[in-house]
DNA sequence: GTCCGTGCAAATTGTTTGCATAATA
DNA sequence: TATTATGCAAACAATTTGCACGGAC
């Protein structure tokens, strides 16, 4: 099995691209970190005096282009997550408390798409599916302030 | 039944806001206009020089605030639409090719959402389900130009 | 007259671009 | 040396804010 490290310098060097010092740091920043963040979030952790802030846009922007990662967006803010080539993506749940996003790994929307195909005539390539409400911990928070 | 209009200004006026003529203009373009626009879009069919860009964004704030309409993110614009206090919400097909969002009245979730609470101890609250990618008409398009 | 809503312009924020320099092959 | 990537600053776009004016009660 390839670790995402592999597949997003593999990708890089498919299509000409070289694994700078600048794209490493955000790689690993993406790699690490749960693997959601926002530009602002990368910004503020690279923390490089030496890393202009056009890089990180240029950067973020070529891995969109390439496939390496895929932008979710949820409120006001646009999250940046590894991009796999599933045609079933996995489903977020999306704390609204402390805006934690927790993967699920399964899908079961098969029968809904059918369905979807035969009374529109819509052609599906691909499904968003997101969950927002309170994770455990917030709920447990929520409780002792509560009792 | 009560309509869009009459649920809007419901709204405006039990929390102390009155229907305005720039509201009602922003208000009446939502009604029609398949309901799914962006800001860009209702600036540009204000298209009223009386009308400051500043009011648009303050009125599109404000109906969001009050539960009036409610944001679809999608790529890079954001849609606004009226909300309802359904808890189950219709889910959207967006054509990839044309931007068409067409909405889809039926839900069947509840078991996925039974799952997932009881996997991940997640409270959910609401959930958004959005499909990517050909509407009919521009399946026949393109079936025409491969022909 | 008071209060809320608006228009305008300036300010703020987020993102992109041009260009000279630095790094890499 | 040729090419690509970067840093910086300026440019640009989107959104918010401050403030004085206008309209409704």
């Amino acid at each position: 099995m390839t670790t995402q490290r592999e597949r997003s310098i593999k990708i890089l060097n498919e299509n000409g691209y070289i694994l700078t010092s600048q794209r490493k740091i955000i790689l690993d920043l993406l790699i690490s970190n749960e693997k959601h963040l926002t530009i602002k979030n990368i910004c503020h952790l690279v923390n490089d005096p030496n890393m202009g802030q056009a890089t990180i846009y240029r950067t973020i922007k070529l891995f969109l282009e390439l496939g390496i990662l895929r932008k979710i967006n949820f409120g006001n803010n646009d999250f940046y997550e590894f991009s796999t080539d599933d045609k079933h993506n996995h489903h977020h749940l999306i704390c609204s408390e402390c805006n934690k996003i927790i993967e699920v790994q399964f899908d079961y929307l098969d029968e809904l798409e059918k369905k979807i195909n035969d009374e529109y005539g819509f052609l599906i390539k691909n499904h968003t599916l997101r969950f927002c409400g309170l994770c455990k911990e917030c709920q447990e928070k929520q409780g002792h302030k509560n009792a």
